[in-house]
RNA sequence: GCCUUGGUGGUGGAACUGGUAGACACGCAGGACUUAAAAUCCUGUUCGCAGCAAUGCGAGUGCGGGUUCGAUUCCCGCCUGAGGCACCA
């Protein structure tokens, strides 16, 4: 997460060089460089401009102009997606040389489309020994590789290390590369032709969109120049429209209001993370009407406690959130350079598609088993709501579609299966499920909760309802606890028993801390266990239900509110305390110690948990079972973890 | 290619600091209730071998090694799934 927006961010450190030019047509010409290893500058072999460097059109020489000429031509040619996919080493050398300012050996300048015109000077320094485009564009245009490395350098591939020693680089060698950079940055500086300089990565980021919904800019057209609103013109607020639909030419919404258009306001609006980068700190004084948040305020509530957003939002939302936070704090109006605590990411549910495999050409439907025996199908989606299963619904698959009318079918074993994969949910894929039917059938309740019963939230996996019937199981189970179907109303203001205390506690500690360390699936596995326990007691007392009910409303809000209202209480659950774990309940005296020889267990033993290990070991040696093993055998050692496992070396 | 993650029964998963691997649930098998079904409840369910049985023995957390009395957990090497980054000099 921090390393995608690392990435996003691209921050690097290097230094600009200026090289002096020679053997061109006009005379007292410079070539910028921008380069992270100034500690290789010995190593240049050869320049790179990018296609698009404005000195091509100067330094090229008479002998290389037809060349050049044709070479910028074919680059043209190529759309930006062929040259991120075909990486075709490809370049045509212009006739000019730079000087290499601490030597003066003369290096030639070259072209080539591996080079961005859009990042640092467009222009680098190429070391082949140590960068690995480099070496492949030297060995494919036979430039002679001079070696800065020693021996880390083998002449079969680059080795972009920073440790080893410089060689063949006069007042450099024998220093360690890492140290030579500012040696060499200080020279530069010091002869006036470098600087240190640190490089980002540029983005196109627009900031805004054709969509209504999103902030509109406090921005008025005169003449094609833009001009801010006066303050006293702010806030500007969206207009109350009839439609939403795009307006003429493809511009927002609010190029259709013609109020709005009058004035010559901006008709584009906001995009999301305008908003949603600080609207945290709005939340905590909404109605403030001087500013967007009062300082004391925003002390007061201090950071978001936590963040729950996919990767996807890593270099989206959260980045940008963080950037005007630190801003913000920067120009003091906050008093926090962070705007959340904790980041957690929910891994996505996936869609589990299926496929379905048809002759080329034809309305023939090869089962998933048969193909390998055709050489061309086709590997269509097909809904997996008609697939039970991997067994497709053939009747229906020819419903399906008006296509699919009259497909026929190869069945195996009678019938048609299916191929799988998991992807992305996606109603291109065919692989959604609506929840509106499970919700109708089973509760939002139960919904919700098996969600968070499939397993760890931070993990991916398929959708499947497999598994949901045993959540709606506890969920009336649960409810049965307070209402009978035959007898009504069994919950009772008795006073509850030890055993029952201890099972609450139990829950209470483990919801407490299960929910406290986002780990959800055992959380609602420790509510099921509390139930059957409670249910096995048949336990229907109101001062141990109560406080469950506190327990399990964050899991299952409608059916706790729902029981909390049908026991008398008149406020909201929400409102009510939440319970105080009591260790007393849950003290146990003794513990079926597990008894291992040699690693392996072989009986358990119930000792109480008072007893020294000396007494342990006593009673252990005593037991018929341990005796069968030790016998004939001298006991090495003995291993007694209290409260937990004892085992015995012979 | 680089980085980050994951690999445990038929299935989803549990085991928090190295201490009884498989909690909880699904599925499956058998049983109770019922005219029948639904619902509910009970029993069993890692695999292999032996036994009528209770049970016993052995193997077992992707593969191969190591450390340890003891490894799903720590270390080394490999295989493999997922996600991200990738001409950024």
């Amino acid at each position: 997460m921090k390393e995608m927006q690392t990435n996003w961010i691209g921050k690097s450190y290097g230094a600009e060089i200026d090289f002096e030019i020679t053997g061109v047509p006009t005379a007292g010409q410079q070539l910028k460089v921008y380069t992270t290893r100034p500690d290789t500058i010995f190593g240049v072999d050869f320049m790179v401009i990018a296609p698009e460097h404005e000195l091509i059109n100067t330094i090229t020489t008479a002998d290389q102009q037809a060349a050049v000429d044709e070479y910028c031509t074919y680059v043209k040619s190529r759309s930006e997606r062929e040259r991120q996919a075909e990486k075709k080493i490809s370049g045509c050398f212009t006739g000019a040389y730079a000087i290499n300012p601490f030597n003066g050996v003369k290096i030639p300048i070259w072209i080539s489309e591996y080079v961005l015109a859009g990042y640092g000077t467009g222009a680098i320094m190429a070391v082949p020994c140590g960068d690995d485009r480099d070496f492949k564009f030297a060995q494919h245009f036979n430039i002679p590789i001079t070696n800065i490395l020693g021996d880390a350098f083998n002449g079969e591939e680059a080795n972009s290390t920073k440790d080893a020693k410089l060689h063949n680089s006069d007042f450099l060698n024998g220093v360690v590369m890492r140290d030579a950079i500012a040696i060499v940055n200080k020279r530069l500086e010091e002869m006036g032709i470098g600087i240190a300089k640190v490089n980002y990565r540029m983005r196109d980021a627009a900031f805004s969109r054709q969509r209504y919904w999103g902030e509109p800019f406090p921005i008025q057209w005169k003449n094609g120049t833009a001009y801010p609103l006066t303050e006293t013109d702010l806030p500007l607020l969206l207009p109350e429209v009839d439609t939403y639909s795009p307006g003429p030419e493809g511009e927002g919404p609010l190029a259709n209001i013609p109020d709005w258009v009058a004035k010559e306001l901006e008709t584009n609006t906001m995009p999301g993370y305008a908003g949603s980068s600080w609207y945290f700190l709005r939340y905590m004084d909404p109605h403030n009407e001087q500013e967007f948040c009062n300082r004391a305020v925003s002390d007061y509530w201090n950071q978001v406690d936590l963040y729950i957003g996919g990767t996807e939002h890593a270099v989206g939302h959260l980045l940008y959130s963080r950037m005007w936070t630190k801003a913000l704090f920067d120009l003091g109006h906050i008093g926090f350079d962070e705007p959340f605590k904790k980041l957690l990411n929910q891994g996505m549910i996936q869609g589990s598609s299926r496929f379905v495999y048809r002759l080329k050409g034809t309305q023939e439907f090869i089962s998933y088993g048969l193909i390998k025996d055709f050489e061309t199908v086709d590997k269509l989606h097909v809904d997996v709501n008609i697939v039970d299963g991997i067994e497709l619904d053939t009747a229906a698959f020819n419903k399906w579609k008006p296509d699919y009318a009259g497909a026929s079918f190869q069945l195996e074993d009678g019938k048609y299966l299916c191929g799988t994969e998991v992807e992305k949910m996606s109603k291109s894929k065919f692989n959604t499920v609506n929840p509106d039917e499970l919700v109708q059938k089973f509760g939002a309740d139960t919904f919700r909760m098996y969600e968070m019963f499939l397993g760890p939230v931070e993990q991916s996996k398929p959708w499947d309802t497999k598994g949901i019937e045993g959540v709606h199981r506890f969920i009336k189970k649960l409810w049965r606890l307070f209402f009978d179907e035959l007898k009504g109303k069994v919950w009772n203001e008795e006073a509850p028993t030890a055993a029952e205390l201890k099972v609450l506690h139990k829950a209470i500690k483990k919801t407490q801390d299960d929910t406290e360390r986002f780990s959800f699936n055992t959380a609602v596995s420790g509510f099921m266990i509390c139930v059957n326990e409670l249910a096995d007691l048949k336990c229907n007392k109101r001062a141990v239900l109560e406080p469950l009910l506190i327990l399990v409303t964050p899991y299952a809000p409608h059916v706790a509110e729902e029981l909390w209202s049908l026991l008398g209480n008149t406020s909201s659950i929400l409102d009510a305390a939440y319970p105080v774990f009591d260790p007393s309940h849950v003290v146990e005296s003794a513990k079926e110690y597990p008894v291992s020889i040699n690693g392996k267990v072989r009986t358990n033993l119930l000792i109480s948990l008072d007893a020294t290990e000396a007494e342990v070991q006593e009673l252990v040696l005593a037991n018929e079972l341990v005796q069968k093993w030790v016998e004939g055998k001298s006991l090495k050692k003995f291993i007694f973890v209290k409260g937990r496992m004892i085992n015995l070396v012979i």
